[in-house]
DNA sequence: GTAACTGCAAAAACTTTGCTGAGTT
DNA sequence: AACTCAGCAAAGTTTTTGCAGTTAC
């Protein structure tokens, strides 16, 4: 077992007891769902949709119901510990990471990968909004991921996918 | 009439003239629905879902169908015309404008506003992405609007609301 | 024990598709 | 005249809702 390992695991753990944490305060149950939903959120690097979440935790936990998962993620998103991500396309697209906040968005296949940027980070929101309260900033860099780019041109199809997404 | 009602005006007309030429490129047949629907998304400063313009368009042509609004943006998007925006939710919404692209994200109620800015649009492409080429930056800010900021907190009820949006 | 929650099934909301008659070139 | 397209209706996908039994507290 790597450092890297069981820092992602410490990680994972001291989020999952925030989140024990804040049902508390909210007078919500902590329930078995829940806490396998928010893992599994936390231990992922894409960005499922509630679909693919769904088929995830559901290998854990076969019970499972797809409205579980949309009306837990409307909690979690609730207590500001998941975020909804803006996206293209039909699906909604969730993220377990609060913290950064930069995205890569391919043009050619729509996914979207995060992205660290200490310098994107340093960016100051603009004062002088018309009324609105600026509380954070997000970078969309657009562009072509390396498959996409390798791939032909004329970009290849807007990737008008059916249901689960493969990755990011 | 004022200066800046002529100006719209001719820009307008400007974008419309573009669009008959990019059908022709394309082999494809200006029609009056296309015209339509495309002159009432550059006319209007919102970021409608296809079923509001749908209801707008309509006013002046009874006879559009929904399926006809749904093809057209997805051709218009295809000739570079008009952008998908990436929301939360579930609809989409569909820009006129090409150009301008940084938005301003009301937490509280989930509407997205358009957000000229130069110094944002001096932000550089990051480099060194992982294979992935950028091509165009967007910056997000999210934040609480006029409306919502000035409504109670706890955040004013995270807007799930029904069908056509009011506004942007 | 009480309040909150899950799973289910049905409904609602949103989007796509195939077809036919009509419009554009 | 050939080709493309609009409108319609039906089907497909994604999300929400109501309820009965279960679980967390």
């Amino acid at each position: 077992v790597g450092t890297r390992d069981r820092r992602q695991r410490g990680r994972v753990a001291a989020r999952v007891d925030h989140l024990v944490e804040r049902c508390r305060q909210a007078g919500m149950n902590v329930t078995p769902q829940r806490l396998a939903i928010y893992r599994a959120l936390l231990e992922t690097d894409d960005h499922p949709s509630p679909e693919a979440l769904y088929e995830r935790v559901r290998a854990a936990m076969p019970s499972l119901s797809l409205a579980t998962i949309y009306k837990t993620l409307e909690a979690l998103a609730r207590l500001g510990l998941v975020s909804e991500l803006p996206t293209t396309g039909k699906a909604r697209r969730y993220d377990g990471n609060v913290d950064r906040h930069h995205h890569l968005v391919c043009l050619g296949c729509n996914r979207v990968s995060d992205h660290a940027d200490p310098a994107l980070d340093r960016i100051p929101p603009p004062s002088r909004l018309r009324g609105f309260t600026a509380q954070h900033v997000s970078v969309h860099i657009h562009g072509l991921c390396a498959a996409c780019a390798g791939a032909a041109r004329p970009p290849s199809p807007p990737a008008r996918r059916k249901s689960t997404w493969p990755g990011t």
